[in-house]
DNA sequence: CTAATTGCAAAAGCTTTGCAGCGCA
DNA sequence: TGCGCTGCAAAGCTTTTGCAATTAG
């Protein structure tokens, strides 16, 4: 339990009450995409009561801090994510939101090589692929 | 120069100048994927005065006859470009902005293989690199 | 003529900033 | 104790909406 606060500590951050729960929400949130309004309305149902501004505050802290990575999938605004040791890539359900992880060694070598052809150097890199998941499908 | 006019036409909306500009600014334009704000100040310096609400109406309508594709790359907010008959992905330089295009057949079928093994049904889908371009790495 | 379209102004979201006070180390 | 962090309120930005006036077909 003590883990988040190492994070914390590590990432040169003060081991606060809001950090903590931001964290905490994101490690066992069932949706593991959140927008910043996502985690302020979360936060409200579980019956903390962190201010707006500092949850923006804090994710960006976060994302600077490499603590978690943040998207921009089809809705024009961020979802922040946990950032894991592995790199992984979105598929996104254009009916219900749901949010599918995947990683395919082809497409991770593809890009590089697509990319030194162009001369770049890529630094980063995000794949999104938009569609109906197995459930929509039936219902 | 009628060719925006049967588009337009085609898409069952009504010629009208805003639309059109809009529409030659889209086709004409250097930098092919613009936000609202972006066509607005085009045009602006080109002389036509256009309201912004009226260029993010007629740009939502473009969307919806398959006129124009919208984007949402790092930034939060979308980007237009036109839909050109041919599919491409996206390389985006995080130092000048620069947006290039490319196509490669492997990723495209490699992304149709992962779909189905997760029972996906793919409607769309967005890849961006994310990097340094070759102008910038020298600069 | 009639319905679609525009412009203006104002509202709506989400996100950011300034500043005074509180709290971790 | 001191600097960092939080909350509040207010400002900022892009985008959207309501409504009266205008225009294409």
């Amino acid at each position: 339990m003590a883990t988040e606060n190492q994070e914390l500590r590590k990432a040169g951050l003060k081991v606060t009450l809001p950090r903590v729960k931001i964290l905490q929400l994101l490690e066992s949130s069932e949706n593991k995409h959140l927008s910043g309004k996502d985690v302020y309305k979360a936060l409200l149902e579980a019956g903390e009561d962190v201010a707006l501004p500092t949850i923006y505050r804090v994710l960006h802290q976060f994302e600077a801090a490499g603590l978690v990575i943040s998207h921009n999938f089809e809705s024009a605004h961020s979802v922040y994510e946990l950032n894991s040791v592995d790199h992984h890539d979105h598929m996104v359900c254009t009916k219900c939101g749901r949010v599918e992880e995947f990683l395919d060694d082809v497409i991770e070598q593809q890009q590089e090589k697509i990319a030194s052809k162009h001369g770049f150097k890529i630094t980063d890199h995000s794949m999104c692929l938009y569609g109906i998941c197995s459930d929509c499908q039936q219902a």
